[in-house]
DNA sequence: TTCGTAGTTGCAAAGATTTGCATAAACTTA
DNA sequence: TAAGTTTATGCAAATCTTTGCAACTACGAA
């Protein structure tokens, strides 16, 4: 089964409508190697769709975001940007808040503070793709800016 | 001391200019109980600066954010928000991504964590005020929604 | 297959946040 | 205290994101 059709079937058993918006724009951010804004999501779904709207695109990804087939990343300042949810690799991001760059931090890192959170709480939380700040190990050896 | 000129020489110690809109701005977020908005920011610092211009003010919150002198918070949807950084109080936030209801969580919970991420990674995180997504007790009890 | 209903979309407008630029104010130095 | 230098502010415009509403479409029931 090619992989398009595979994530439309998956969004069908979350109980959400597959339409072609929604096939097309999931399929966008899948093909894509890393974290896409929504204008990109945008300019590369419509070369498929040309009546799509941008409003669309950021509707979408908070159904996607709902059926758990995406992750969104906020780096401060720049705009929202999302990816494909891979089971097969949970990760979180640090991002360095002097240069931006960005470094990835493997599941099991958190997996454990994950449920010790949900012990302590009872409250149940998401498949984490956390965002955490801070320096960078070159950043942060320079003095402080203003 | 009064509590304004406290925060001012902090945020004169960190290197940063003490202007009018930088002290009223932090003091109007210091004597707010929750966390508010930029709209609310200016319409409270504004009643004692009436020419304050919305864009200082967030430009503001990040220079303040950059002293680390103010914690932001951004639930799903919603616009930022920002409260006085505390350090009698650290801590962060479990958001419930069904009824929005917002719960505080001890900063010793992610110490541990913060720790192990820095020793791992090499990477210094910022003094954190996280913001975790998921299901409180209530809502981890009913049915998904589309 | 057809129909009815609830959920989606496009569009336009509103709301939130950022940015360029000229002016004004803060801090440094003399 | 009086420049001179650097940074912050106001304003307007740009960018990013959300929303109301009417038309449209997916999909379960008949
Ligand atoms: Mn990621
Ligand atoms: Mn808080
Ligand atoms: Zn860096
Ligand atoms: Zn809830």
């Amino acid at each position: 089964m090619s992989c398009g059709k595979r994530l439309a079937e998956q969004l069908h058993e979350r109980g959400y409508r597959v339409t072609a918006q929604r096939t097309i724009i999931l399929e966008t951010i899948a093909h894509m190697e890393n974290h896409i804004s929504a204008q990109q999501v945008y300019e590369g779904a419509r070369e498929r769709l040309p009546g799509l709207n941008l409003a669309t695109v950021y509707r979408t990804v908070e159904s996607l975001k709902g059926a758990g087939m995406i992750n969104m990343l906020s780096t401060g300042g720049e705009p929202m940007r999302f990816s494909l949810c891979d089971p097969e690799h949970p990760h979180s991001h640090l991002v360095c808040r002097e240069c931006g760059s960005i470094f990835e931090l493997e599941a099991e890192e958190i997996e454990a503070f994950a449920r010790r959170v949900e012990e302590t709480t009872s409250f149940r939380i998401d498949s984490v793709h956390l965002t955490l700040e801070g320096l960078c190990q070159i950043c942060k050896q320079k003095p402080a800016a203003s």
